[in-house]
Formats: C-alpha cells, sequence, structure tokens
DNA sequence: GACCGTTGTGTCGCCATCGACACAACGACG
DNA sequence: CGTCGTTGTGTCGATGGCGACACAACGGTC
C-alpha cells in the first residue's frame, strides 16, 4: 500500500493539474502545440481548447504565431514558465511528503492551547498540531523533520524552537547514494528512522550503539485520530 | 493561486481516494452502508458496487448483516479503521506541506554528490536534494522545517544534524492562536518566515529587532528547475 | 500562385461514470 | 406470518470528457 497524490493549482474557476503542466511542458520541447498534443497522444483540438481556458484565467501562457514557412508555432511566455516553476515546485514538495517515512506514535492528548496539543506517547510527551478533537490520537512526523544531536552538543529547551526531543541509541545506519537513513531506538514500538546526508552523518560521527538526542518541531509534527474501537 | 492535491493510497490494483474514505467514514457513523450513500447524496448501488471493488483488493473492510428487526446494517471492520487512520495521516501530511508557505531563493548550483547539490543563493550556500539536473534551480523549504537558535546557542556544524544556517534579524512577529509566524530578513529578496509555538517564542524570548540563527536540513530542501528562458 | 504545417473552430461518436430505479433475499420482531 | 429496513444485484439513461475528423485562415518559401 503506497501513497499517492494529484496535485493541482486553482487559480480562478480552473484548476491547472499535472495534465495541463505536462501539455505546457511538451509545447516548451516541440515548439508547437500541434506536435506537443501528438506527442502526449492527445487530440489537438482538445488540447487547444483546454489551453483556451487555461489562459482565460491565467492571462497568457503561450505566445503563438501562424502561418510561415515553418507553418508558425508556439512558444511559452514568461507567465508560462513561471506556472511551471511554480508546480514543480508543488509538486517537489508534496513527492516529498508523499514518499518520506513517518514515525507514528500512538498516544493521548494531555492538554491543548489552541491548536497545539501536548501527547503522551510511548516514547515521551509530545507537542504536536492536532487535527482532531478526539483526544486518542496518532502522532506522526517525517523522517526529514528530525535532526540528530550529540548528547554533548544537544540544546537545551531556552535555546531552540525545536523542543520536542528524544533521546535513544543508534540501531543502524543504512547509507544509500548522499543520503543516509539512521535508525535510532526511542523505547516507541517502532524504531525513529532519521534522513541525514551522509556528509552530515560523517561529521557527526554517528555510528551503531551510539546514544544521540534526536529533536523536531511541534510545528513539524501532527496528531490525527486513532479511529480505535 | 493557492496550492492544492488529491490524495490516494494504491494498493494493488484499485486506488482509494478520499471519495471511498468519505464513505467508509460515513458508514461508520450512520451504521449502515445505505444510510451512508445517501447522506452522501450518492447511489446506494455504486456505492455498493465500489465498496465491493475496494474490498476485492483490501480484504474485509466493513462487516455487514441482513434481516433482523432493524434491517441490518455494517460497521467498519478494524482493518477498515486502520485505513481511515492510515488515509488521515497522509492527508495530514499532505495538508500540511500545501497549505504552509515556503521560502523560495533563486540560484545556481555549485556541486553535486548524488542526489545532494550545494547551491549558491542570495542568502548564503545551501545544501539540498535536487530533483532536476539543471544547474540553474530554485530551492525552496517549508516555513515549519526551520528552527530558530539564539546566536550565544547556535549549533557548531559537528554537533547537529541541520547544517544549513542563515543568520539574520527578526523583522516581525504575527502570533496567531497558539502558533506564530517569526519573518527573518536573511539577505535574500523575499523574508524568511518561521511557523514556531507561541510557546517556543516565549521561551526564546525573540522580538522584532533580534539577531537570530535559523537552521534546516538538507534533506528538507528541495531544489528545483526554474525555468528562465 | 501553389505548397506546407501550423493555429483556430466546430461536430460527431465512443466510453466510462454515476444516479435512478426495480426487485429478490434476509431475518428478528410483533 | 406479515412488516420493515437493510444487503445484494442488475438495467437504463443522462452526463461529461476526450479522440477523431473536417475545414477555414494564415503567412513565409519556392
Amino acid at each position: 500500500m503506497d501513497a499517492g497524490y494529484e496535485a493541482h493549482l486553482r487559480v480562478g474557476s480552473v484548476t491547472v493539474d499535472g495534465r495541463d503542466v505536462a501539455l505546457l511542458r511538451a509545447v516548451a520541447d516541440h515548439g508547437s502545440l500541434n506536435a506537443a498534443a501528438t506527442a502526449l497522444g492527445r487530440s489537438y483540438s482538445r488540447a487547444h481548447s483546454r489551453l483556451g481556458d487555461l489562459e482565460e484565467a491565467l492571462g497568457p501562457l503561450v505566445d503563438r504565431e501562424r502561418g510561415g514557412a515553418d507553418g508558425g508555432g508556439s512558444r511559452l511566455t514568461d507567465e508560462g514558465r513561471a506556472l511551471l516553476a511554480r508546480f514543480d515546485r508543488l509538486a517537489a514538495a508534496l513527492d516529498g511528503t508523499a514518499t518520506t517515512e513517518r514515525l507514528v506514535l500512538d498516544g493521548t492528548v494531555l492538554s491543548r492551547e489552541g491548536r497545539v496539543a501536548v501527547v503522551e506517547t510511548p516514547a515521551g510527551r509530545v507537542r504536536a498540531l492536532a487535527l482532531t478533537d478526539d483526544d486518542r490520537v496518532q502522532v506522526s512526523f517525517r523522517a526529514d523533520a528530525v535532526t540528530l544531536h550529540r548528547p554533548s552538543g544537544a540544546p537545551e529547551g531556552d535555546e531552540t524552537s525545536a523542543r520536542n526531543r528524544f533521546e535513544g541509541t543508534v540501531t543502524g545506519v543504512d547509507r544509500a547514494e548522499a543520503v543516509a537513513g539512521v535508525t535510532v531506538d526511542v523505547g516507541a514500538g517502532s524504531p525513529l528512522v532519521v534522513r541525514v546526508t551522509t556528509d552530515s552523518l560523517d561529521r557527526l560521527g554517528v555510528e551503531a550503539g551510539d546514544a544521540v538526542v534526536a529533536s523536531f518541531k511541534a510545528t513539524a509534527t501532527r496528531a490525527t485520530r486513532a479511529y480505535d474501537t
């Protein structure tokens, strides 16, 4: 069971999705809407009308020329390129969250203050952004939202804004291409996985068996409904 | 122009989306598939067949009983509840990234090592996960991925895994319900926004005009194509 | 002036999806 | 044994989206 998403940008009445972006990108690559549509296996007429709808809401996205020795063609405007960049950033952000592993802890809410809740979990107390009013929750946060520290250099509460902290021992290091996964036993049922660059890993000098401190921000952790019973 | 997404979980041949989850949730609330379908304005027959497709791929999701004084009814199985919890976590994660503001910096890649690139930006050098082979990139990261430090307590390079760091001065603090947005001038065109709990803010004692250090992890920052000309 | 590959329109029909509807089976309860 | 509100099926028609296709307009080039 793997997680996925479909990104879109909503502007006024239209929502531009990955399909639209693929079309624009193909226009940029092929130099004509006709070639772009056929390259994507789509009909020109549909692509044309869709592009018209997009431009009605977003302003000119492509410069079009017709006639001439080569028959004409279409190229992206600056706005069109900006839209591609914007969508790429959104896709990058979403892709990161859909594919990045998360640590999930069962817990119960002890207190709330606005959207911030203090949750008791097997690994300790955690502050999280609560998205439910239930008190039985699951607390989760991303593997790349956790920063590792040596116990000696771990920050005290008053000096940093990352006040969720677990102390634990490293159980394994999985080095991949420039990025490593460090698994830390923090006393919970499942281990905490932290994504770190291999570079950082070497500087920290962390190995299996070492004691480390893992810290992460309350605003980066979420509490959702547990749905038990 | 606001960003959005459509979450789904892919299992084998079916993809369960928000519509399916809404149906399951309605079943849990109303105690029968019939009531759930009508409550959602959907036809029973379609809801029934869709549920059958889901269960064919996922195993039993609802306990169904027919007959009896009350005519019978349906209730979620443990697997069904687990699916709801799983989807809620995914939705929470995606919702966080789609709505959380990001700082975007234009930059050029100086060097690469695997997927990790060193990028020169107006605010300084940054390590990021590169999603493109282009050298003209935009570096972006989430407002809740940045941790603030007092200059005195800011960690040195060897003691933490968060090695991207900007020094700057606070230009404003926007307190909302339990969460505050701190804007920091880091020398780039647009200011850096950091999401912090008001509690952390008070502990740090940060006010406008103060010098602070902002740190964030390379694995939490992305480099995407800039698309200029 | 003919040619060519575009852009710009409109129409037609296919196909998937979904609501609407009809009807059998079920089983506890009065 | 009849009643009732379910579950379990199937069919029909409306709707929307999209490909396929046809055809005019355009404007450099040969």
